[in-house]
DNA sequence: TGAGCATGATAGATAATGCCTATGAACTTG
DNA sequence: CAAGTTCATAGGCATTATCTATCATGCTCA
């Protein structure tokens, strides 16, 4: 009697309810099937898998080992259906799409709705997180695919270039830099400047272009969005660069803020796809780059 | 009929074997056995996984794809098999440990005798490489365990450090450095020096020491053995730089070498364990470092 | 303290699943 | 074209998982 991918789910879901009950009803069996199969694998393995002292069902220290390499296991089977969904029909199944804050509300609506006319037989998830935690999501292969603005450091990751994105300078309508010819990095000073949280990679990439000597003394805004930090400029609060899509189509508007350009060959980013290497969905995550390119605004320049 | 542990293990056979007949015997069943669970997982899956045209069986792309996320999960599943072997007693099961070349032949034979003592139920495997692919076989989950002289860049590795391990020059009795009080890393001449082949660790770090301007213009030498090299430096064909342990007891033997210290911070390389960070195998480890330590000659500092 | 309830374990019957032997069909080869 | 390989199919058998019913344990609260 070995072990089976059943049982396993049995694990993980005893593990998850902590109640052999629950956990049963989750699996569509009854609770003593759940017990007896549990059993077996604490048989078979020579080990005690969870403790049932008491009112409440844990997992011991081997047993929270060897769940998680059951979810391994499990994914890995999660990952073999959906290679032969895919091939059976590239454009079809399931895909998981991420963006961080600073790209999404920008480009994410537009990408969604050709992908939707491009690939109807596609079941579209989209999920908003920084990119620390989309690249979790990706390796653990609840994402299958990121929009993000750094090159991973994983080995496992690969990416797909999409355009580059300059940045911009936003000033108040009455702001004295409004009067210089040139913009200049050294021109954004570190008390006007106001920058998103830390986390966000557009924050690391604007302190990393100005290359203040004491970072840490950025004024604080606990802002979570670029809008926000529009209208804070607009409201004479400070200056700030923002990724250029952010603009929308206020490029020269009769807003309150002033657009300029920086004048510096590194005031942009890099916008790519992020992805597993060993990704079966290569020839939709092409497709979808393309998608992509087509919905951007003429002034992103595709590379 | 969902699909089955078992099943993947049958595709794996059947891939290696390209042959219904023998895969099935080398998994113990009859060759209808094995074919009707093949067919099955190809309804299951609505993919063909084998190509059964003409006289070879071979895989098709899909199935490839497939059958290496299968190799995965049975892969997670042995994991599952040997952390309850090391739950029951840390000190049992297998072990695959690595070794780079420069460090296995002064350190795994005490190693390896004094693990035997200690570790008497404990099943010992060895391999040596490169440390590339020794990194390769750690994450493919061959290897539990190298020893090397580098950092991990992988994230899934960890490491436990082991001793500092300084370098040596080592010269023909009659060379005129022979004389220089203090030896300097610019007394090294890049046509003079010999160093083991590219794709070693220890000649990398010897190269970076020295900081050539053309590195690429040295002297090809296609040994593969400290020892050889201090044949050749006792023939009087140039100099070298070793690790200390390579000398053995030679410190100031009555070869045909002369073994002078680097007046150089960097003169030496960290030598560590590494591992798998989600191995169960940690406490073993720790244990097999002190192991480790304890076997080494006097000379050598811990760190 | 003891009745009642919740929870997990056990037992025996039943259904599903995988396996084997025997045999058939297709293709290769001499 | 006949013989030999090789994989697929069929039907019977054995194993295994599952179910319902029931028991054992321990907690809760009057």
């Amino acid at each position: 009697m070995p072990m089976n991918l059943r049982d396993l789910r049995y694990l993980q879901a005893l593990a998850e309810e902590q109640h052999f009950g629950r956990a049963a009803r989750i699996c569509n069996v009854s609770q003593p099937t759940l017990s007896v199969q549990i059993k077996k694998m604490e048989v078979d393995l020579g080990v005690e898998l969870v403790e049932r002292s008491g009112r409440t069902v844990i997992l011991t220290d081997v047993g929270q080992n060897i769940l998680a390499l059951a979810k391994d296991a499990l994914a890995s089977i999660d990952h073999i259906y959906s290679t032969a969904e895919t091939a059976r029909d590239p454009y079809s199944g399931q895909l998981q799409l991420g963006s961080i804050p600073t790209i999404s509300p920008y480009l994410i609506p537009q990408a969604i709705r050709q992908s939707k006319a491009m690939f109807p037989r596609l079941k579209l998830g989209f999920l908003e997180d920084i990119t620390e935690r989309l690249n979790e999501a990706l390796l653990q292969g609840t994402l299958d695919v990121a929009i993000l603005a750094t090159e991973p450091e994983d080995p496992r990751l690969e990416v797909i270039n999409l355009y580059r994105e300059p940045f911009s300078v936003i000033l108040p309508k009455e702001h004295p830099l409004n009067e210089t010819e040139d913009l200049d990095v050294e021109d954004l000073t570190l008390n006007e400047l106001i920058l998103l949280p830390e986390g966000h990679c557009f924050r690391d990439q604007a302190v990393d272009l100005c290359q203040f000597a004491q970072p840490s003394a950025l004024h604080e805004v606990n802002v979570s969005s670029m809008e926000t930090i529009i209208s804070l400029v607009a409201a004479g609060q400070g200056i700030s660069l923002i990724p250029s899509m952010a603009l929308g189509g206020r490029w020269n508007a009769g807003d309150d803020v002033c657009v300029r350009t920086l004048n510096h060959p590194n005031a942009y980013r890099q916008i790519n796809l992020t992805f597993r290497k060993s990704t079966p969905k290569r020839q939709l995550l092409d497709s979808l780059a393309d998608v992509i390119l087509d919905s951007l605004p003429e002034e992103m320049c595709a590379v």
